[in-house]
DNA sequence: TGTGAAATTTAGCCTGGACAAAAACCATGC
DNA sequence: GCATGGTTTTTGTCCAGGCTAAATTTCACA
């Protein structure tokens, strides 16, 4: 009827999962969790992935069982898991896909910062290296996503650099807006409204008492947030020099 | 030691599988791959959707199963499945993602003809409706894909415009390229660098005997074109006219 | 040092989607 | 009218990756 390869319908051929040879959705999006968790190289707990993943915890035991078999995690029982190197390399080029493809979302097609979140975490899974490096390309080769966070580089350098987050400020201290945490939507369309993007300058004017909401200056205005909004505020604290408002932007 | 919905951390929070919903990968695939077989609503057999898709018949079988339940296909066992008016709409905008993606991948990030079929049956899976639109408008809404396929609407409309294969010509005849199957890599390679894209004037010279290859000259010079090659061309007759040699762009 | 709560792992189950082997069906040729 | 071969479907498995319930380990504190 038809030669074994007859190439008139252009059809998908058993197309891999992910764009990553033989690494499922799965095993990736466990392995970007882990990275993350994992900020000062301590052991994950099945708890905490389970729960930045959304799964049961045995769920996350099984999975990570796997991992460990595969050399990309190690899992000491009831102690915690740990990326290998293997694992980390591959995480950091996880990252790296869904920032820059975070960034040319928002540069090149005109996304809000608040709708890219949802579209990078699946496109993280099916960009290739090569659409992931061309987009970096036609970006300048950036180093920070537009939410501030570091782009990990093609060959999985990492530059960390952990800022305090906006709540634990003290009163009259001023500070500039370095990172956003990119999860929540609404969070983020909040923040915007108020301009607090990366390279804003604000002011801690008070803490309200009994972890209730910090009182900042920004841009001139006196604002009330909420201690769930300071919390995803990563800024970089100044020493005190009489300027106000808003800063150039960051590096 | 966290609240249940902590933001800090920008973890995937079960992400949908694809961009559409609940319709998973394989179930995508399935419908592009009816839509495009049953080109004359003529029902799609088994052991055709099995070969397009690399699957077992047994699979295809069962899998059909599923999406005659879901509503997506007709199916009369033994006699072939058919897209509902459901499974129609959906098919076609996956295949307006696949080739708005492979028109955006060539125009926009500089890839050949030959390497975006792979990445783009990747992404049609992953990208939303919303990405689509804006690589669609970043491209000015085209109406053809880069290898001449026509795009459907974004509410389902397709160009059905289907041109003779350039193997089905008699000798002697002057045409235009019109349509080149995207699916085989090397084969676009090689039509490549003979300049046979869409718009490419062809004249057929000769027919070697007993399925052998075709004499065209193209561009003025004369080339040897395999029967599998030309099969995968499809062209549009030209009315006789001393004219020779490459035309403008197709429309 | 013992003990109970919390965290983790084990065990058993389920679903989607794939496969091979066997059975059922259809279209023929005789 | 029926055998025969090719095409479908059925049947029984398998694997990945989820889940719940039950068992186990750890740890903090008495």
């Amino acid at each position: 009827m038809r030669t074994p390869d007859d190439p008139r319908l252009s059809g998908a051929k058993r197309p891999p999962e992910s764009a990553s040879g033989d690494r499922s959705r799965a095993v990736e999006d466990y392995l970007k969790a882990i990275c993350m968790l994992q900020s000062e190289g301590a052991p994950v707990s099945t708890s905490a992935l389970a729960q930045q993943l959304d799964r049961s915890p045995a769920s996350v035991t099984n999975m990570v069982k796997g991992l460990a078999e595969r050399g990309l995690v190690e899992h000491e029982p009831y102690r915690g898991v740990k990326l290998s190197a293997a694992g980390e390399r591959e995480a950091l080029r996880i990252i790296r896909r869904h920032r820059v493809i975070e960034a040319y979302l928002i540069q090149r097609l005109g996304y809000a910062w608040d709708e890219v979140h949802a579209e990078a975490e699946r496109l993280e899974h099916a960009a290739s290296d090569e659409l992931v490096e061309r987009m970096a390309a036609s970006l300048g080769h950036p180093e920070m996503d537009p939410h501030g966070s570091p782009i990990p580089t093609a060959d999985g350098e990492l530059a960390e650099r952990r800022h305090p987050t906006l709540d634990t400020l003290t009163a009259g201290t001023r500070a500039i807006v370095r990172e956003v945490s990119d999860a929540d939507e609404g969070r983020l369309r909040y923040l915007a409204e108020l301009g607090m993007y990366p390279g804003t300058g604000v002011e801690v004017l008070e803490h309200e008492p009994f972890e209730g909401p910090i009182r900042i200056r920004i841009d001139g205005e006196e604002r009330v947030l909420g201690r769930s909004l300071a919390e995803v505020v990563r800024v970089e604290p100044q020493e005190d020099e009489p300027e106000s408002g808003t800063e150039g932007e960051a590096t």
